[in-house]
DNA sequence: GTGATTGCAAATCTTTTGCACTAAA
DNA sequence: TTTAGTGCAAAAGATTTGCAATCAC
């Protein structure tokens, strides 16, 4: 058994972070983190679960969204108005958005160097520098 | 008299961008483009025209915001999911969002270096590149 | 006149909330 | 038990839409 972080439970993983683990959030979790980064939105998550025969409602997807982000599980990616993403990446990494297709998706934290930032508003610290790369599908001609 | 950006009417902008100078978009450019940089919501220009008595219906408020944008004459911010700012600033540059109050400032454009970028996704061309410093009011101890 | 634009109200969509019910410890 | 968590349905927000009335040209 090694112990890359694809082989942490679910169980265990909310056992680290302090959150009761209940049937929809060990559900949840193994739909989330079992398997490589990806990004998903409330209802994707929901219709998975649906798919994956787990009963859970809308609210405690859109719960448990926001409580594995307060933790540190996941991260909210806001690129649309309107929608949020959820991203299981919570390394240090930027984003590529495609506008045509809606398409999020990684860039490597270090592919994207961004220089020596501004100095925030006084009496506020930085939490964190998002870089959005927007991109379109090519016209077809 | 000047030729600054300032000075321009807002009837010369809608001519020079081809939108119909109707008598709300005249005045909703006026709020907008009279005075310096800004970034407002849809339903903060709708409460600045009703103080200005200016009679505009919130429905119109968003065609204009998106047209204007469409046309180049703003700039479409996402920084929240669920609100739209809109940023009367179309230069090249970035953002500070302060997470606790909400509120947007510019960062001039080349403050914030951003290195040599990754190439994008095959089919694709890059667009924009947005750069969002996220900040925290310091804790009032 | 004629087509573009507007206003209004209803509809849509995502997300949040209140509260009775259920489950974890 | 006792308290945290869940489900449901309603509510809340922001934005969009349909269509008749109005305006710019």
């Amino acid at each position: 058994m090694d112990r890359t972080s694809t082989s942490v439970t679910a169980l265990g993983r909310l056992r680290a972070v302090g959150l009761r683990p209940t049937r929809q959030r060990i559900a949840l979790a193994r739909l989330l983190f079992e398997g490589s980064d990806r990004h998903v939105t409330a209802e994707q998550l929901r219709a998975e679960a649906q798919a994956a025969a787990i009963r859970v409602s809308l609210a405690t997807v859109y719960n448990t969204l926001h409580q594995f982000t307060t933790v540190g599980l996941l991260r909210e990616v806001v690129v649309e108005p309107g929608r949020s993403y959820f991203d299981t990446n919570v390394e240090d990494h930027h984003h590529f958005f495609c506008e045509t297709t809606g398409l999020l998706q990684d860039i490597p934290g270090d592919s994207v160097a961004v220089g020596a930032l501004p100095s925030p508003p006084p009496g506020t610290q930085i939490s964190r520098v998002d870089v959005i790369i927007r991109v379109r599908r090519d016209a077809t001609l």
